[in-house]
DNA sequence: TTGTATGCGTTATCAA
DNA sequence: TTGATAACGCATACAA
């Protein structure tokens, strides 16, 4: 097997041409019986499968998704991209993922188009974005056929693309609602601004706050969304004069870092909830209440409008929202003020 | 930017024949200094970059780094191919990562072919395993050419690989020689059994154990390695008559595991070390002792065989080890004994 | 040094 | 229905 059998062998082999026997695969109906079976008998003797990249060099495309996840490291990105190719392949649709590279730009974050365009020039039938990337440019100007679309961040550079994250506003609702039902009056909350989904989230965590009259602090951590910005973030918190009694975060690690704060200062009674609900947020140890985000059906839905035109035809240019849930452990289970 | 400019396209614009606009971007020596110029300045005024995948197809090789990552969800898996992909790119190769997807078969675990089929095609130059695969055999008849390295796993099955790992004795003799140090003379182990790495780690612990004099119990979690089989052979342990002053983990899951055992037991007096170091382990709530693997030195190795025939050369058919550290932190910091 | 012709593995367009 | 031929974007042996 140190060299692939290609259509060529397989046609000899079968005594037809090279056009028959490339139809056979791309549209068996058109191929007589007697030739088909010949064809697909000597392609199995051989274990022909066809070379899916010299197919789409030749085709305007090569009929699999691209899946670019925005951070190998996001446990949350990985999964949805693994959910996905496993729908996909479910459906007969191969994909093929590729990792978007990050590096810092003189003024900020700048997307590597390097990788991108080599996956591009695979030519995709439709792209899968998982996570927010810094700039969408590259995908501003693809084939129109292409179609895009994008998980847990927004893609409103993108007009012809579809969005498919997680409802906020629910999210912070459930939030509220349960720290409510605890009897809390006070909260803080602790994240990051300027990116989308930042501003979303707490935006949607002040009208939830409020909807369920709670007064409400915003304390930010710049641009950082990590265990040490957050347990800064819960110093300046809790010095304040009317220290809040639950603090709302961004996401579970900045979370940690507020249980951190807490610890430091042997305070048991303020509540602390993060969003993600990753898997450390479920050991015993940490036990931190948490949105957790639908990943199972945000990659359903996402796969349904890659592999489906009409769907997608049908959703483009719109947002769809996905409802969270909330895991409630005992990182609210404080006194109740 | 609709379409993308070929090769034929920069060759019209600089009044040449498509062949010698190729040859200024394979070698450049090859073309007078007045024909390159014009050829370049066509390019750059197009945004030409040349398709390195047509490339792949006409040559027998594309001149780029595959990567294989075993599983997407492992941080260390990740972090390694994201250096990896770093170090070749500062040195002008570009590299394409796939992930490898693992299925369940009727016994066991079976790769799936296909994604790494599709890699293949592609044609790299090397290729860099990062991570134990169920099966190496896909790789077994590549062509000659094509370098294999493989990454903290063992690849007895490839002869002509490099394999790059963490030297096990060095990281069990750093953890026994930590717990010596502290006064503990009786030791439990839990891990798993049956994998490759997991028997050479285990084994590694009872070599250094017994080097430093103390007794050692192994537990066994089966085929597991995550938290909750963690917990459960570390109840299984503290059952014990002579239950042990300190726990030895495979890695930092099991670990969690025993620390939530200890905790339910009220027990701060029993020392526990996990393996790996992952960002979970230096939460403050956590703080657990752990061995870090060296994965910036992993990644520098692989890449230096990946990117230098000789030195590949001169490696084949070996195992380079490569020296882990001890992150030490409070869940040694017990009562000693 | 430069251009012409051919092929990588596939699909698409034609005649036959 | 089938098969010869061209083309996708590129590299290379060869001729000029």
């Amino acid at each position: 097997m140190t060299k692939r059998p290609t259509i060529h062998d397989v046609a000899a082999r079968a005594g037809v041409s090279k056009s028959t026997a490339a139809v056979v695969f791309s549209s068996p109906d058109d191929v007589s019986q007697a030739r088909r079976e010949r064809v697909l008998a000597a392609a199995a003797e051989l274990g022909y499968t066809p070379n899916a990249w010299a197919r789409s060099l030749r085709s305007t495309s090569g009929g699999f998704v691209g899946i670019i996840v925005a951070d190998f490291h996001n446990p949350l990105f990985t999964e949805i991209a693994d959910a996905a190719r496993q729908l996909l392949a479910a459906q007969g649709i191969f994909s093929f993922v590729a990792s978007a590279s990050i590096v810092d730009g003189p003024d900020g974050k700048i997307l590597d188009r390097e990788p991108i365009q080599h996956l591009l020039d695979l030519k995709p039938q439709s792209l899968f974005i998982v996570g927010g990337l810094p700039d969408l440019s590259p995908f501003a100007n693809l084939p129109g056929h292409i179609r895009v679309v994008v998980a847990l961040s927004s893609a409103h550079e993108l007009p012809g693309a579809v969005t498919v994250r997680t409802d906020e506003s629910a999210a912070m609702d459930l939030v509220c609602a349960h720290l409510a039902d605890l009897g809390h009056s006070r909260l803080a909350y602790i994240g990051p601004v300027g990116r989308r989904v930042a501003e979303d989230r707490r935006d949607a965590f002040v009208r939830a706050a409020s909807a369920h009259r709670m007064t409400t602090t915003i304390e930010s951590t710049g641009t950082a969304m990590d265990e040490p910005s957050g347990s800064d973030a819960a110093e300046r918190v809790l010095a304040l004069a009317e220290a809040p009694s639950a603090i709302v975060c961004y996401n579970d690690n900045v979370a940690f870092g507020v249980q951190n704060a807490l610890e430091r200062h042997q305070d048991r009674s303020v509540a602390v909830t993060g969003y993600d609900n990753t898997y450390i947020a479920r050991l015993e140890r940490i036990a931190l209440t948490s949105i957790e985000q639908n990943t199972a059906e945000i990659a359903r839905r996402s796969c349904d409008l890659l592999s489906n035109e009409d769907a997608f035809a049908a959703a483009v240019g719109t947002d769809i929202l996905i409802a969270p849930e909330l895991a409630t452990r005992s990182s609210t289970e404080t006194v109740t003020v």
